[in-house]
Parts: structure tokens; C-alpha cells; sequence
DNA sequence: AAGCTGACCTCGC
DNA sequence: GGCGAGGCCAGCT
């Protein structure tokens, strides 16, 4: 590939263009994200991603693990707030308080190819 | 300045 | 099948 610079603020980019194109009443996981731009592996630097994105309007709210656990609700001010909003936008829960990936789970497709 | 941590995921034994 | 370690990027101490 051309690959001109692709700096790895890219990467950074490329999160916060998914995560701000995620449906309002679906969710999407870190690795999904991760794999978006393209590094599987790369699962965690998402997750620092939404930690800058917290600064910005970006619904971080809508990313979870894979599970479906709100992993970062810790990091929201306030825990249960993370729930709220999913539960306001129609995310459902189970009882383990895990969001129902089976029916809200959105796979992001390549912006960019 | 260097090293560790952090909202994870995947592969290996 | 369960447990362990590795890997990625950026920000903070």
C-alpha cells in the first residue's frame, strides 16, 4: 500500500471517526474498533482514545468490551451514567448488567480503504 | 528523560 | 478447557 505517512495519530483519528459514526441505540466493542484501523491488537489504545474522546463530544458511552460489560463506566464521573445512557437510547441489559450485544452489537465499517 | 500504566483482545501452552 | 503472557499507542509520574 501507499501508505504515505499514515502517522500513528491516525490511528487515533480513525477511532474517533467510528466511534462518532456508531448508530444511536447500537454499540461496538474495542476490538471491532481496533481492527477497523486496522491492529486488532491495538484493543487497548482504544480504549485511551475514548479516554481523550471523554474531552469531546464523541458517545463513548457506546463502546464496550466484548462481552458487553461497560468496562469504562468507572471513567464516565459517574458509573451509572454509562447505564443511563444506553438505557435511554434503547439498549437493552441483561441481568448481569451486560449490554445485549446479540441485538445491538454494530460492526464499523472501513471509512477508508 | 525513561518507564509504567491504562476503559482490551488474541494467541499459546 | 483453563491459565498466562504478549502486543498496541499515548499520556502521565
Amino acid at each position: 500500500m501507499p501508505n504515505t505517512k499514515k502517522t500513528k495519530k491516525d490511528f487515533f483519528d480513525k477511532v474517533y471517526e467510528i466511534v462518532a459514526k456508531i448508530p444511536k441505540g447500537k454499540v461496538t466493542t474495542y476490538g471491532a474498533i481496533a481492527e477497523t484501523c486496522g491492529i486488532r491488537s491495538a484493543a487497548r489504545t482504544v480504549g485511551w482514545a475514548l479516554n481523550s474522546a471523554k474531552n469531546t463530544n464523541l458517545p463513548c458511552h457506546r463502546v464496550v468490551n466484548r462481552i458487553g460489560a461497560l468496562t469504562g463506566k468507572n471513567h464516565f464521573g459517574n458509573p451509572m451514567l454509562m447505564e443511563e445512557l444506553l438505557r435511554a437510547e434503547g439498549i437493552e441489559f441483561t441481568k448481569d448488567n451486560f449490554v445485549n450485544m446479540s441485538k445491538h452489537f454494530w460492526h464499523p465499517k472501513r471509512v477508508n480503504k
